[in-house]
DNA sequence: CTGTAATCGAGACGGTACGTCGGGTCTTCAA
DNA sequence: TTGAAGACCCGACGTACCGTCTCGATTACAG
């Protein structure tokens, strides 16, 4: 088996031959979007989504080794909408980024490529570090524009000095992404509970006071 | 399309006919969960199953409509596992149940299957319900329990009196689910990291005094 | 396996137990012919023949061993219908028993079991045995009547006295039994054409005067 | 139900794609015979053909509507291995073309195929077309053969002149042919007794000269 | 302006699994 | 013991997609 190349930035090496179409690139996205909103994950077929696109299955995997990595791909660009407008205080920012992100995962293409593609990932070691680099990486960049904006704020503290205090505060955005992002994902797919404006606001009560305060 | 029996719980109304094999039901959950270890939700076939079951493909038809709902109702048995054992404090409570939940979604059982279905349910109304009564809503008595403890030792404040106090106090407990469970199932099986004792802790820290406390 | 009695003449030689029923025997050959004309042999089912006899698929297994022995058994009655009026003389005789015959392949029950069953015993001699006592032997009779009214009108002349003289006779009976029933099956079956009074007419001076004369 | 192209004379109309393989044709076709050998029409399966050709069950499918088309089709070219060699007179290549035809029909591969075939196309138009046109029409030609070199010979008179005279030579090629193939297939297959020489003249004797001489 | 080399749409290919259907057996309860 | 009902095992069905391949036809750059 020849080693092939997808979705390599410079087309080849050589420069002879006939480029690739870019235009293809952006229908094949578009069209596997559409098609996660008709059909679904579960019913998303490649024939599908290359007749959708004008183009034929072969240029599909020119590109991409498989289902799941195009996916990834055709999903991960909705994730950079996600933006974190200054709203004056850190609950106020909290509220915008879990209504935001709610209604991300509201949308049906995103609802239902997700968890699939997560799913495959625990059993597809290049799928998943694909997910983290395009989707979960990424989104870090909202946990620590929140935090550095408290800080400036002097709603936090700053970082501890040291070579200490920065790992630690790097443990801690993990932890807070991975309690926002989780939150926010189970009560959407799991729960199967809308993201509105009440559960942001308990749900932001919460992460700042915690418990016992929250419920006291 | 003929409507068919899936699952009752009376074997019949009538009473004629051979009465389904109640040891065929428990050998292909077992069969389920084994060929799930082993090739993972992707490559898990409706026939492997049979096989290993030492059964015939159309008994499983008869009883589970498709491989999603077969799955769900093979991985639910797991999570009645859980437990809250009484470790004293609320802090302690909520580690050991975030250690036990972790190392449930470690097993490649519940892993690679739970984020499928999830993935399903959001195209199949019917599968979200199966996969909310056989696995969501049971857990929530971990939570519940978990509160009932504290506020006897008195950790936290009894519910507030009235109508509106135990409906604000079922909010706050979904609200509650979603965090512990999303924050474990997103460290696991989205950041891909694994939940341990240290990671436990500082959880517990966030959940219990939240972001002010935990940060300042 | 243990031997079973299929088709006794008397049903057991205890007599415990409730007794077959007649009537089901009839309804469940009646039901396979009329079955037979709906859909043909191909799309036969034991389910539908004892859905329509209103008898569970075990009565027909206790009865016949299997699909082809039933339909054989269902069809034989038919060929018994077949007679030999005497219609004067030979030629007459010999139209006559062939547009019966035509009359009776031309049913749609008869035309799609026929042959179906003939093929299945290429590969199955019990079935072969079968079909060769319910139907080809039972239907030389006809060649016998016919052969045995000509010698006594004189168009024939006796057989040959003596051991060989019987078996040379027996062995043109079977000769012209062949030819006689092939022809009509050929032209019906596989050509596919009607066997009426003309073709009858034909055949019959065919068959008495030979090519020489019937072409001369 | 979508209209698909199988067994287009010219491979496409348009010239876009992978044209079909030439060599699976002939790579199916050998092995459904072989499979006919082997297991008879009854166990004869699709999926057993495709792999002794080597071959995707898809391909079948691709290539012939069912099982039934496909087995005419391998079994039609047998026939026409079927030749009237000159042995000089009328009465010898009858018994000629009996014995060959009778030794066609022992063959396992054509005595299983070919009444199960004629079975299914009691209710299937198109089948029976297949067959008329694939086997039925082409071996006419022997019986057209065999009276032109009888003519020629002096031993059957030239056809009447004018168009009645055809019309009624037609009939009568159509008639002789009932006649000839269905004795020996009756006999073969039906009757279950063999074509060999002994029965090879009685039969050319009794088509010769008919009942009145035959048996006089 | 011509050759080389990669692209493109189209569609056949070998596979794997699907979900269904039918055959023939077995198990239960009622008659 | 028979009968109706229906679950059981088995094996084949015909379909749907997968990911690969083979075509003829473009399309770019290199020489």
């Amino acid at each position: 088996m020849v080693a092939r190349m997808h979705r390599s930035a410079t087309p080849r090496k050589g420069r002879t031959g006939r480029p690739r179409s870019a235009e293809a690139d952006q229908a094949i996205l578009r069209a596997t979007r559409a098609a996660l909103v008709d059909v679904g994950w579960g019913r998303l077929t490649m024939g599908e989504v290359a007749a959708r696109a004008g183009v034929a299955k072969t240029t599909l995997y020119r590109r991409w080794a498989n289902k799941n990595e195009l996916v990834v791909d055709a999903v991960a660009v909705l994730f950079d909408e996600l933006e974190l407008p200054d709203r004056g205080c850190l609950r106020a920012d909290i509220e915008g980024v879990v209504l935001q992100f709610g209604a991300l995962l509201a949308r049906p293409e995103t609802k239902t490529a997700l968890m699939a593609v997560v799913a495959e990932s625990t059993t597809d070691e290049a799928l998943r570090e694909r997910i983290r680099s395009a989707i979960v990486e990424r989104q870090k960049r909202l946990v620590l524009l929140g935090r550095a904006r408290a800080q400036a704020r002097g709603e936090l503290p700053p970082d501890a000095p040291g070579e200490d205090g920065e790992r630690a505060a790097a443990r801690n955005m993990d932890l807070i992404f991975d309690v926002i992002a989780g939150a926010v994902v189970h009560r959407t797919l799991v729960s199967g509970e809308p993201v509105n404006a009440e559960w942001g606001r308990e749900f932001a009560a919460l992460l700042l006071s915690g418990l016992s305060v929250a419920l006291g």
